[in-house]
DNA sequence: CGTCAATTTGATTTGCCTCAAATTTCGTGG
DNA sequence: CCACGAAATTTGAGGCAAATCAAATTGACG
C-alpha cells in the first residue's frame, strides 16, 4: 500500500512518481468511460470513431489535487475513469457544501453549462484518473449523432434525479438513516459498475461525510459505531463493510415512513 | 378575490368555470416560455416558427391539480405560463418532499428525461398555465438547430446549479436563514421576470415551506414571526412583503460564514 | 354566520451540536 | 523495521435549536 493521502494542493512531486505505477495497475477497462456510456446505443464503427476523436487523452489526477476549481471556465466535462473525487461548492458566506462523490464512469462539470462558469470544485480524494470531453466539440458531435444526443439528455437528467435523491436525504431523515442512505448509496453504484457492494473502501472523511450529509463529524462517526452495534455494517479503519443490506435498506424504508 | 384552493383532486366542475376567465385575465405574454427562452438566441423567422409548431396549445391547470403523477411515461416538458406549481416526490417508504416550486417561465420535468418516467408530482398550487412541449419532438429540433440545443443543454444545466443551491441551504443553514434564503430566492425570480420582489403572495402553505427546508410548520410561522418581529419582512396572512432586501441577504450571508 | 383548516404562540422534549479527552491510524524519519 | 508526532476517529458530558405536544387565534368558504 503506497501512500494515499495527501494535502499538499497541486504540485505534487515525488509522489507523482510513486503512484504512477500504481493507476497502472488499475486499468481495466480498455477505453473511455463516455465511449462505454455509448455502447448500447448500437453506435456504427463510424460514429465511435467520432466519439474517440473527440475524447482528449486520459489524464492523471493526484489525490488532493484540483482538476477544477469554481470560477473555472468550463472547457471539458470530466468522465472518472478511476478513482474518487469530492465536488464542493463554497458559499458567499465562505462555507464548503460538498454536493457529490463522483466515482468511476461519473460525469463532472455538468452544472458549469448553465453559464460556462464551474461552480464547483474537483478535488482527487485519491489517485485518478479521467477523461476530459471538451464540450463545444461535444455538442457539434451531438448534432450529427442524435442517439448520442439523447443519451447525453438523459445523463444531464439522471444528474437532477440524484441530486433530488440527495434532497429527500437531507430533508427526511435522521442522521443514523443518513449514514445509511449514504452506504447503501455507496454499494448500489458500486455494484452498477459490476464490483462487490458489501465491501466500500470510502476514500473520503468523516468530517466530508458530515458536510455532505448535513451532519458533524462526531455524528457521523457516532452513527457508525450505532449501525456496527447493530450489526448491520463492520467497520475497520475507512474500510467498511455491509453485513445485513437488506437489514440497512429496511432501515431507510421504515424510517422515512412517517413525517 | 375567486376561490384560491382546492383539495379535490383531478376533478373539478363549477370551480372550473368560475376560474376560467380569472385566468384569462393573467395573459400578459402572447406567447409561449419556451419561445421567450429562445428569443436571445437570434433565431430567425422560420427557426421560430418551427419552435411554435412544436409547442402544443396552452393547458390550463386548476388549483389542487395534478399535471403529471410520479410513474407517468415522459411525452412532454411543461413550461409554466403563469401560476406556480409544487413538484414533490414520494419516497419508498411514503415520506413527501417538496423538490422544487416551479413558476412562471420555468420548466417542470426535466428529471423524467433520464428513465423516461416521472419521479414527481406536479401539483397546481394556484390556477395555471402551461405550454406542453413534446419531448421527442424537440430533440429531433434541436438536432437542427444548434443555438437552441446549446440553450437546452444550459436550461438543464441551470436545474442542476440550483438544485445545488437549495442542497448548500438544506446543508448548512440555521431555520431562521433557511426561511430567509428562501424568501430571498421568491424575490429574484420573481424580480427576474420583471415583477416587483418586494411584495411576494406565497401560494404554498407553511406545511409546504417547511417540507421543502427540511422544517416543521411550527417553525417555518416561528421564522416568519422573528424576521417580521426584526423589520425585515411584513406579512399579512401568505402575503409577505420584503421591507430590507439587503438586510435579508446580508442576514444569510453572515449566517453561513463559520461552521 | 358557522365550521373547518391554517396559522400563530406557548411549554416541554429530544436529537444533534459543542466542547473535551482518549484512542487509533497514518506518514515520516530514525 | 520500529518509533515518533500529527491527524483522524471514537467516545463522553452537557447545551441548544428545532421537534413535539398543545392550545388559542385567524382566516377561508359554504
Amino acid at each position: 500500500m503506497a501512500a494515499r493521502r495527501c494535502r499538499i494542493d497541486d504540485r505534487m512531486t515525488l509522489r507523482m512518481a510513486v503512484t504512477s505505477f500504481e493507476s497502472s495497475l488499475r486499468q481495466r477497462c480498455s477505453n473511455c468511460s463516455l465511449r462505454e456510456i455509448c455502447l448500447p446505443l448500437g453506435l456504427d464503427a463510424e460514429e465511435l470513431g467520432k466519439l474517440d476523436q473527440l475524447v482528449k487523452r486520459r489524464r492523471r489526477v493526484f489525490a488532493g489535487q484540483h482538476l477544477f476549481r469554481a470560477g473555472d471556465p468550463l472547457q471539458s466535462l470530466a468522465a472518472v475513469r478511476t478513482g474518487f473525487f469530492k465536488i464542493y461548492e463554497v458559499s458567499a458566506g465562505g462555507h464548503e457544501q460538498i454536493t457529490a462523490f463522483p466515482m468511476e464512469g461519473e460525469l463532472m462539470g455538468l452544472d458549469a453549462i448553465s453559464n460556462d462558469i464551474h461552480r464547483g470544485n474537483a478535488l482527487a480524494l485519491e489517485d485518478s484518473e479521467v477523461c476530459e470531453i471538451p464540450f463545444a466539440k461535444l455538442e457539434d458531435l451531438l448534432s450529427d449523432l442524435p442517439r448520442l444526443q439523447h443519451q447525453f439528455h438523459k445523463l444531464l437528467s439522471g444528474a437532477i434525479a440524484s441530486d433530488h435523491g440527495l434532497m429527500m436525504v437531507l430533508g427526511t431523515m435522521t442522521a443514523e438513516l443518513k449514514v445509511a442512505a449514504f452506504l447503501l448509496n455507496l454499494a448500489d453504484r458500486l455494484e452498477a459498475r459490476g464490483q462487490p457492494r458489501a465491501t466500500i473502501h470510502l476514500p473520503m472523511s468523516r468530517e466530508e461525510i458530515g458536510n455532505y450529509l448535513g451532519l458533524k463529524l462526531e455524528t457521523v462517526s457516532r452513527m457508525f459505531s450505532k449501525l456496527r452495534d447493530d450489526g448491520l455494517i463492520a467497520t475497520e479503519g475507512r474500510k467498511t463493510e455491509i453485513r445485513n443490506y437488506t437489514g440497512l435498506r429496511n432501515l431507510c424504508l421504515q424510517g422515512s415512513a412517517r413525517a
